[in-house]
DNA sequence: TGTACATCAGTGAACGCGCGTTCACTGATGTAC
DNA sequence: TGTACATCAGTGAACGCGCGTTCACTGATGTAC
């Protein structure tokens, strides 16, 4: 106890539950990507692996606790991939313009690849359960990272300030004002942040609307579709 | 045989019917409300009513033709409400950039007085349950509501085409050339057209997150963010 | 290095639950003559 | 109007299933002396 427990496991039986624990969760994700939510259960998870059911309570407690784990993740590998986006490769010379719509894009594209664990976190949610405070961080990821962005544009000089449409006033400036000041992005203007939080929902929208069927005797498939309006929002955050 | 068919039933046992099929879809509604799809059973309902739970299948067959018949109803009720909203109500002289904008929150305030049967109808899919055509008809109710709309503020010179920011050409402009064909909309551009999905998909994300939980942490609660984002698509679509 | 005790992973059986659906049946309602 | 037969609503029991979770247990792994 005197010592500084260190992250990496050393006795086996530590070695052995960190890797149960992992291949009990990937197992779930497999089952999760084939059948859905409801579809996930512990005797299910336990049978494929070969064990007996209740050894599968030694290292998650519930069932709930195993979904938490898998939205967890899931909010981190959508994060992931968007973060990865805006990034760019290194020595790719990329305006903020085209990583805004590069992630756009990486979001949508993780989205086909696992629409089982987009539906998880984006979908409706799981009756019964209740998201526990250690979902908010990663759920935050993608949202940040479009911020993120807006603030580097407003420093190279990429972001150009439009006139509003509508003007941001009343109730939802003062929401805009301290969300801004939450986030500390005090060079983003508020109207900026709103419309940034349009471009967001629309984009979600968009994609949950291609997943789930609704853009059936429309625009179908919506490829075409989803890149016009990407950068159509591009244009309308102030991205040149 | 030789008569002709009469939709209001004739004889005791085809009034009774009648009123136990309405009765038990009732019922069914009433605890999806309560837990959702998942929570919604045959026998629940059955006993509900206080009958026995095979009777329930003289009336609907299986469990899924008693989802399909409430998804049709929630498509129904969602529909009516935006028609009505665009309706407008006799004598009350409104701009159409008024009944658009009345009509999406019309469309919010069911959904979030109904959170279960909207996430029915837009959110994550029910496992293993395939929707049938007799749902198409009630699914398009209201984008062709907003269709309609568009096409009467053409007519009555409320509708302004807009310089588009990023130019609708390509797959996209045949696509959106071929869906004003199908819906015999000649008279609005395939831009407005193309303008239009984009506001249908942003509103739907947009109370999607509301209903969903997203919002938590920026425009909570979004009444202030959805009036704002609502009249800056209303401009967006053409309408002044 | 060797022994005694504590920790913990995995077992197997069980509890108690609810589900969708089928089926042979009874008794009431409707129809044809 | 009255009788004979056909239709159909509702019953009750059953089939066969899978689920989350608990619990007393065994045997292997780890730790302290």
């Amino acid at each position: 106890m005197a010592d500084v427990r260190v992250d990496a496991p050393r006795t086996a039986r530590e070695r052995a539950r960190a890797e149960l624990t992992r291949e009990i969760k990937a197992e779930a994700r497999r089952q999760l990507a084939e059948t859905g939510a409801d579809g996930l259960s512990m005797r299910a998870v336990a049978k494929a692996l070969g064990m007996v059911s209740s050894a599968v309570y030694r290292y998650y407690p519930s069932r709930d606790d195993l979904l938490t784990a898998l939205i967890i993740d899931a909010y981190n590998a959508l994060g992931a991939a968007a973060e990865q986006a805006i990034a760019a490769p290194a020595g790719a010379d990329m305006t903020a313009r085209a990583r805004w719509i590069a992630a756009c894009h990486a979001i949508r594209d993780w989205a086909r690849a696992n629409p089982h664990e987009y539906a998880l976190i984006y979908g409706s949610p799981v009756p019964g359960y209740r998201a526990p405070q250690a979902t908010v961080g990663p759920a935050s990821r993608v949202p940040l990272a479009f911020v993120g962005l807006l603030v580097s544009a407003v420093a190279s000089g990429e972001f150009s300030s439009r006139a509003p449409e509508v003007p941001v006033e009343g109730e939802l400036a003062a929401q805009a004002a301290s969300l801004a000041a939450a986030i500390q992005t005090s060079d983003v203007p508020p109207d900026a942040l709103v419309r940034a939080v349009i471009a967001w929902t629309q984009l979600f929208g968009m994609i949950s609307f291609e997943l789930f069927g609704q853009f059936v005797g429309s625009f179908d498939p919506p490829d075409a579709f989803f890149a016009h309006t990407v950068a159509q929002f591009a244009t309308f955050v102030g991205l040149r």
